[in-house]
This record gives C-alpha cells, structure tokens and sequence, in this order.
DNA sequence: TAGAGGATTGAT
DNA sequence: TCAATCCTCTAC
C-alpha cells in the first residue's frame, strides 16, 4: 500500500482536490480481495452551497463524518438501493467532500465482475453506485480513514489540466443555483465516464 | 411518529 | 419514462 498523505485531503479548495483525484487510483482489499480503478470522473460538494449534505453546517447524524478531517470516506445509501462513495477533505468543522463518480477498473476485473453479476467489464465501474458495488465498498466502511488496509487511494496518472473536462454537478436540481456551480470533473475522451 | 423524497440504475 | 427500496430528515 503507498496511500496518499492526509495533507493531500486536509486542503481547504475542495474543487482543486476533486480535480486532483482524477488520475489517481481507489483500492479496496474487501475479504481478502482486491481490486482497483483509476479515478476518471468526480464532483466536489462543500457546507456553503445547496448541493451538500451539509449544506450551511447543518450536521445529522447522517452526515456527521464530512464535518470531521480530511482523508476519511463518506459512504451513503442513495434512493435505498446504491451506496455512494466520498472523499472527505479540509480541516474539521468545514464540511466538504468529494464524490467519485466513475472509475476505470486496473485490478480485479474477474472479482468486480461477479459482484456486479455481469458477464463482460463493459462500464461495471461507471457510475457512483456501481463503482462502490463492484469494489465491495457499503456503509460499514462510512467514517474509515483512506490510509487503512481495506480501502485507500494512491498516486496514478499525471492528468494534464487540458485533459480534464469541468462541467456541472449530476442529479441535483434541488439546489437551485448552486446546481449551477462548474464542480464535476472527469477525464476528457475517457471512455468509461457515467456519462457525457 | 408518520410522510416525503433522494449526489442512481436498469428495464420498459 | 418509471419502479425499486429504505434510510434520513422534517414536521406535526
């Protein structure tokens, strides 16, 4: 395991870390078995704006692990079906996270395969719910920190700037304006985004 | 304590 | 376009 650092979660610019996380490589070693993904596509949510859990610091028992420090995983159960995996970032007390969204699978193919009960790789990883399925990732592990021996993110790619495409967030119009904000971030021509 | 709705997905 | 599915949050 060579994880990244906890610096690199304790920053306060929440966009720049999601923008910085495109490249790297997510693992999980769930029962014994391992498997990976770059990561080709996330967003960034953060306490001053209306697309966050937490929006305005309001912390639930839900949501309580975004408001703690960086470098650990925020992991929710989405419309009852999907958990949803997120990187929490910055000092504790400011709320931000970053979800990602879609992965490019490296290792474990075979062992993502039969999670997700698919009978080719064809975009197991693409997609916020599927990826955490297919790495075996639920909410047992909400609250872990990404330098334990289950799951961890380590350095990958060096993604050109101009490579990475900067878009609006997926899936919530409840926010008004801020659903607006330019915060989704993925890999330009990557096929394996969850979608254009 | 009841009721509404969700950072999605896959089938119709 | 719509149902699945259940946890969380809000209002009463």
């Amino acid at each position: 395991m060579n994880a990244l650092p906890d610096s690199f979660y304790v920053r306060s610019d929440v966009t720049r870390i999601a923008k910085d996380l495109v490249g790297k490589v997510l693992v999980s070693t769930i029962n014994g078995q391992t498997t990976s993904g770059l990561i080709v596509e996330t967003e960034a949510y953060s306490y001053q704006e209306r697309g966050c859990h937490a929006f305005n610091s309001r912390m639930t028992e839900r949501n309580q692990v975004m408001f703690g420090a960086g470098g650990h995983a925020y992991v929710y159960l989405c419309y009852g079906v999907h958990h949803l995996f997120n990187v929490v970032t910055n000092v504790p007390g400011k709320a931000e996270a970053v979800l990602i969204r879609a992965l490019q699978p490296l290792t474990g193919e075979p062992v993502m395969m039969t999670r997700m009960n698919a009978v080719n790789q064809s975009r197991i990883t693409s997609g916020p719910g599927k990826l955490t399925k297919a790495l075996g990732i639920d909410r047992t592990l909400n609250g872990a920190t990404l330098r334990s021996s289950e799951l961890w993110i380590e350095m990958g790619e060096q993604v050109p700037l101009k490579s990475i495409v900067v878009t609006t967030r997926i899936g919530i119009d409840y926010a008004g304006k801020d659903a607006r904000l330019p915060w989704r971030f993925y890999w330009r021509g990557n096929e394996w985004i969850s979608r254009p």
